[in-house]
DNA sequence: CTGTTAGCGCATTCAT
DNA sequence: ATGAATGCGCTAACAG
């Protein structure tokens, strides 16, 4: 027979064009649109390849100069984390809808990894690089590094690199939820933050001390605790606000992780047969589930990762349009955030 | 300057090879490990790849018979579900531990999409493919189309598709938590249960079956609501059960979002004044945060989906091993599942 | 130990 | 409208 490939080995188009009796290149025309291929000659195409399962080798094809490969990379923190995750959703979503797709790599945080994973995207002819920063030096990032491959930055921005950038409107962010509790009466304001992704952290404080500074409350540094890198030293720094001669009377929560340890440590306390009027009101940064069945009144400060990588993609996207867009300024988006009230308890 | 690249171009191995001032092939293998070059030329190329930010060619690579493309192609409904972001960590795990990487597809459920996807990675030389089914037909599954292309399946089996599949004890999680709520003396247990994932729902629901049968009690159709897509209707479901004359002690919800949406309704009560006692305990198959604050008694079934990722993972990998896996009988693994007892209320 | 030749699958250029 | 030749980047196989 004919045309037929060995099993156990995709067919190509040479094996196409013999199965249907014309010239690889007619093959190719076929595939590219069928522009300048008689209708016939097209039809007996598509049959080869759809007996045969042909299909089109990519690798191949953007191996031909001016072929770009389909390929973008990603490269995020943790995807398990369901933020990180629906930003990956919206990466993937956006660049789809343009008949791409992405290669990724899940750093943990680690520059070495991150280093290694972006040469590795080099390495597949990526047509561009959407990266949440671990923190790291930076200089494997620097545009020279990276041919004219361009490049996006979520949720941080790294010193002396001049890219693009999405971000959330952490600073706006925080400060609308911080004067949600100044707005019910709050001044002692407890801050739970960490140190781990400094640059979030560092604009969420910002944030928290504007809305302060706005009412004339001077800072207390003994309610603000920034060290918290997961539940568990949420839950122990909530414990220590908690115990204080004073304690606050509301506590802002930089993030998701922080506001479940906060919970958690208020959940305790009440099992312990204390009151529900003397715990605090919580501002949680980063929206989480049941928020409204929480023993205390929770109000979270809600944003879209999916929307956050859609954007990434777009910014991305622009410049891969055409060449001009290659050389515009670096630009930088800040995705809004929305503070929702607290749901009232019973 | 010799070898200098174009701006806006990756180098290749012939720039390199001219700027260390030895063939392309000296390049080459000192990139390969270096065996049968003198160490100083060694040296040479590698001064020449750090100077000119040389990343070889992996496409081009792949091309060239016998190489694989070190890529793993994975398919999964819903990136943005935790879920399902952690399984895909647990493969970009394993996967990432042999070198390679994946190239991401989100099908949202839709066939359409999937085979599209599938199509797309076989063009691309993938190794392997991890796919999560979205359900619909499956003929461009089927070995003889996937060329010998090793497919992994995860949480769903298909019809007639015999190949590797990876399962969470679906069946021992929902019966072990049936019984735990048999035990605590509940005869009249709420079902509430998803159509969608019908594979996964059958086993699910099977479980519940097999507990409440060995200890003869007559499962009551009225208390069976199996059509809720999410945490809306599983609210409403909710209410129907527990606006019935001889309303259930207890409910068992098979996924995350029935259980959300089946707390949010028992939280609406207790706002309303219900007691709290009048409410019924819940097991929830799928862990979520905060358990132990709610309102009432729940008790999860626990697992582990970035454990599942990497066994998925591990099944493909032992068959690219060795051309012999590439034939072996397909195998089934069922991942534990913990059922975790309730957190009891002050 | 090192270099030359050749070809992987595809599409652009140039003939016909 | 079709086909033949050529080369993309890389590395086996074969000189030397």
């Amino acid at each position: 027979m004919v045309g037929v490939s060995e099993p156990g080995k995709l067919p190509t188009v040479k094996e196409v064009a013999q199965h249907a009796g014309v010239s690889p290149m007619t093959v190719s025309r076929t595939l590219a649109g069928g522009a300048n291929v008689r209708p016939e000659l097209q039809e007996k195409v598509l049959k080869a390849v759809r007996e045969l399962g042909y299909y089109r080798n990519e690798n191949a094809r953007s191996l031909r100069p001016g072929q770009a490969s389909g390929l973008i990379g990603v490269a995020i923190t943790n995807l398990g984390n369901p933020y990180y995750g629906n930003f990956a959703l919206g990466v993937e979503e956006a660049v789809a809808e343009t008949g791409r797709r992405i290669v990724l790599g899940n750093t943990g945080g680690d520059p070495a990894r991150e280093r290694q994973l972006v040469a590795d995207f080099l390495g597949r002819q990526v047509e561009g690089l959407v990266l949440v920063p671990s923190g790291g030096p930076s200089d494997h990032l620097q545009p020279e590094r990276l041919g004219d491959v361009p490049l996006v930055l979520a949720s941080r921005r790294i010193q002396g690199l001049d890219v693009d950038v999405v971000l959330l409107d952490d600073v706006g962010g925080a400060y609308r939820g911080t004067i949600a509790l100044l707005d019910a009466g709050h001044t002692r304001i407890g801050y739970l933050g960490n140190v781990s992704s400094a640059f979030t952290g560092a604009r969420r404080y910002e944030g928290y001390l504007r809305a302060l500074q706005e009412r004339g409350i001077r800072p207390d540094p003994a309610l603000v605790l920034r060290e918290q890198q997961d539940g568990g030293s949420a839950s122990e720094a909530t414990r220590r606000l908690l115990d204080l001669d004073e304690p606050p009377t509301a506590l802002f929560s930089a993030n998701n992780r922080n506001s479940i340890g906060a919970l958690r440590e208020i959940g305790r306390r009440l099992r312990s047969g204390a009151r529900a009027a003397d715990m605090p009101s919580l501002v949680s940064f980063d929206d989480f589930e049941l928020a409204e069945l929480m023993p205390v009144p929770v109000s979270v400060v809600d944003h879209d990762p999916r929307q956050l990588g859609r954007e990434a993609a777009r910014l991305l996207l622009t410049r891969l349009a055409d060449r001009a867009g290659r050389v515009g300024p670096a630009r930088l988006v800040e995705m809004p955030v929305n503070v929702a009230p607290p749901v009232p308890l019973a």
